[in-house]
DNA sequence: ATTATCTATAGATCTATAGATAATGC
DNA sequence: ATTATCTATAGATCTATAGATAATGC
């Protein structure tokens, strides 16, 4: 479908410095037991497995992918697949886990480029939907697939989701503090911080509808109106 | 879970008079093939297959539930069932064509009993807000398994999504022409239907997060608050 | 020797239907 | 005769693993 979606994957983000050792790139590796002695091949099998299960599932949903088609397309046997996962959920929390990890890592470098001033809390909208955007088909994914979960990886999925809304909060409270934004009370501006976050996820799966009336450009306009309360700008 | 979720298919809204006929309860009813001549036994066993199935789906997934489970707990055989559908995605589109069925009902019969002046705008979003609370492990089902139904069946639940948006929409358009809304381009409106939309679902897929930190009316008066852009009151 | 990978398959499903049986109405 | 229902099962999967094989490092 999308096809700057499969490249989202290839970013190799590695940060080999800290303590010397080969960092592990997504949280999900370090959770999943193995036999394999060597971590690094266990990292870059995983990763192997996530970019072919990603585009999978993304197009024939979890329950209709099966295990094999995995192995398949990951270049690995179905025996080797079961070196590096227990399960068929195993391989989903993989790819949940690295989704967020992407999102997330959009919006806080959108956010490190922020101005900081009065605007930036439009900056960081804009900058979010836009990820929203590029990531759509990953994002509705989570939305279908999250429930198929075993209640362990579900528990760290809805984790990383509240992170990512809290990075939301983050700005709002600074922008609060230096007097950019009127005051909130602490429950208001939680709340305010969900539905940023969702009405970022409403471009992916409204998009059906959305897309037929709407641009990026112009949704992203019109919600942020909407979000700051200005019905003239 | 929840047990009120249960009694919302047992409302039942017969409408006798209409050309003498014992009219179709859901249009879904009328899409379905079948060899059963009498079509009030087939709504009848259709809402046996609905209630059942809703059930199952919203414990176990679409997937996770087998065409057997469904007979069973339907009181029906596996034989029976499979004259009043042909298939178990047919009866994945019942389910979900009832609950919008349902969902459309408790908005409609809210707007009839709105007083249609200034605050009617707030009255139709805590009506519809309640609706959601209430049929909250239904709404989330539609989000989880709409990508399961084939393409047919899913371009009318999701007209369904777009009438039951429109709703909100001819509110807005009313208030505004009375003078009761500020004035706002078209486009921007139907966005703000969206949003109320979205906003509803909003209280169902987040309820993990939300219900530890709002009630319902909490919910309803931040953000009636944020919709209207109202920060005070 | 140790570690990683592969092939072949056990074991356990599940959907959908064919063909037999029961119930209903003329 | 017609309509509705049931039982039994064909046919087609799919996940996960056991046990054999290949590659690597001392």
């Amino acid at each position: 479908m999308n096809e700057r979606s499969v490249s989202i994957f290839h970013h190799k983000v590695y940060n080999e410095e800290r303590f010397g050792v080969y960092m592990e790139q997504y949280p999900a590796t370090k959770a999943i037991p193995t036999q394999i002695k060597n971590p690094e091949l266990v990292q870059r099998r995983h990763r192997q497995i996530i970019d072919a299960a990603v585009q999978l599932f993304i197009h024939q949903g979890f329950h209709k992918t099966t295990t094999r088609q995995i192995a398949r397309s990951a270049s690995i046997s179905i025996g080797s697949l079961y070196e590096y996962v227990a399960s068929k959920e195993d391989i989903l929390f993989l790819v949940c886990d690295a989704i967020h990890a992407e999102v997330e890592r959009g919006v806080t470098e959108a956010l490190s480029r922020a101005s900081g001033g009065r605007h930036s809390l439009a900056e960081v909208i804009r900058e979010y939907f836009l990820v929203c955007h590029r990531m759509s088909d990953h994002i509705l994914l989570i939305y279908q697939e999250t429930q198929s979960l075993p209640p362990q990886w579900r528990k760290k999925v809805l984790e990383n989701e509240v992170r990512i809304t809290g990075i939301f909060m983050e700005v709002l409270e600074a922008l609060i503090s230096s007097g950019d934004l009127p005051r909130l009370t602490e429950r208001s501006m939680e709340l305010i911080a969900h539905n940023i976050t969702v009405l970022g996820h409403m471009w992916t799966f409204r998009r059906w509808f959305l897309a037929r009336h709407y641009s990026i450009e112009d949704y992203i306009e019109l919600q942020t109106e909407f979000i700051l309360g200005i019905p003239g700008t």
